[in-house]
DNA sequence: TGTACATCAGTGAACGCGCGTTCACTGATGTAC
DNA sequence: TGTACATCAGTGAACGCGCGTTCACTGATGTAC
């Protein structure tokens, strides 16, 4: 079959778009080619039209994932009043629905210790990415100069994705919550320090 | 074959070792039992004698390092002169030998995101091993309640997870010293205050 | 305008491999008598 | 003291399954002439 002008780039969204959720809530290996194909009315072999590999899709879907992340940032910090943007990202970063849905989520929290075991080409692709949030974070951080403000902006990221990743872990939302509340405080108060 | 008393024992606390250390450096499902005991110079049959599945070895490879590493934190802190206690922590946690080396490191910072898709059970054992973490620093970080204190020690313990789990992403040492130095110096910092 | 051929996203059977788990077996030592 | 049997940690072949990847094929549309 033809098929319509963009129709092959609009698969290949569909997929990473896809993937970018499974591989959140599964991790790379929980999630399989055939299942995310067949979630989206098509067949494994035709994957191989779009990607060389998987690793290939897991890398793409991971930066597509922060995208979407620095994304759900933006807008976050956009709605806030004046002087209450950082706050407004600390505040939306630590929600309580992001915590319970790990699969529209920070890839940096549900995969960074995956992330770590991949290759060379992959961590440096992540690096370059990263590197712009840390940039979008640091212009809502007081003090210092550009340097200083990226360093905070880096723990205050690294730190609210270990907790967010933690809380995770709790079994209840009572104690999901504690902890949220905890951080969103501890890390406002930090960086304002 | 009749083996000594106390032979099975061994062996047990032998496979639970050699887990810990290959979960945290591959992974879960990057860590396969075959081997696993080849390493051991045991055969995989073996391995059912001791454990009814991987995922119980799993569990208790976790809850091995978890305790592997609240003893190296503590040694740390013993170690340290009077009143540096805190500090001694911060920085044996967020230490550059521990950023490479995740084989021996905490488990926290290597599987977060793969205990998180584990089953209730599991993750109710590692609440209640983490509480015993968090009362260990807490006895270090100055201010408030017991309360007060147990929440900013889970803060500092999360967020360390986090940058450390961050820092192991980073592709060069360089990169990877910065991001440590800064983070002992922000929790250091985030704690006194 | 019509015909023959090229294109290529998608199909689905098949391959190969790794891995968790099972199971009949081994054989040195312990126990019952 | 000697003999028959039980025990059980460990062995290694085998099973079954899932999964990444390959490949010959399909068929609607585009292009060449």
């Amino acid at each position: 079959m033809r098929y319509p002008a963009g129709h092959k780039q609009q698969t290949r969204e569909r997929i990473v778009n896809a993937a970018a959720r499974r591989f959140r809530s599964r991790g790379s290996e929980g999630a399989a080619i055939g299942d995310l194909m067949r979630d989206l009315r098509l067949t494994h072999g035709g994957f191989y039209r779009h990607f060389a590999s998987k690793e290939d899709l897991f890398a793409e879907a991971f930066e597509h994932s922060l995208h979407e992340v620095r994304r759900r940032l933006a807008s976050a910090v956009e709605r806030a009043p004046a002087g209450g943007e950082l706050k407004a990202l600390i505040d939306a970063y630590l929600d309580i629905e992001h915590c319970g849905d790990a699969a529209r989520g920070c890839p940096v929290a549900a995969l960074a210790s995956e992330m770590a075991r991949r290759p060379r080409p992959a961590r440096l692709a992540f690096q370059r990415i990263l590197g712009h949030h840390i940039k979008l974070i640091a212009k809502y951080v007081p003090g210092g100069d550009d340097d200083e403000r990226e360093r905070k902006a880096m723990m205050l990221f690294s730190g609210m994705a270990g907790t967010l990743a933690l809380a995770r872990l709790m079994t209840d939302d009572q104690r999901r919550r504690r902890m949220l509340e905890a951080a969103k405080k501890f890390y406002l108060n930090a960086a304002r320090r």
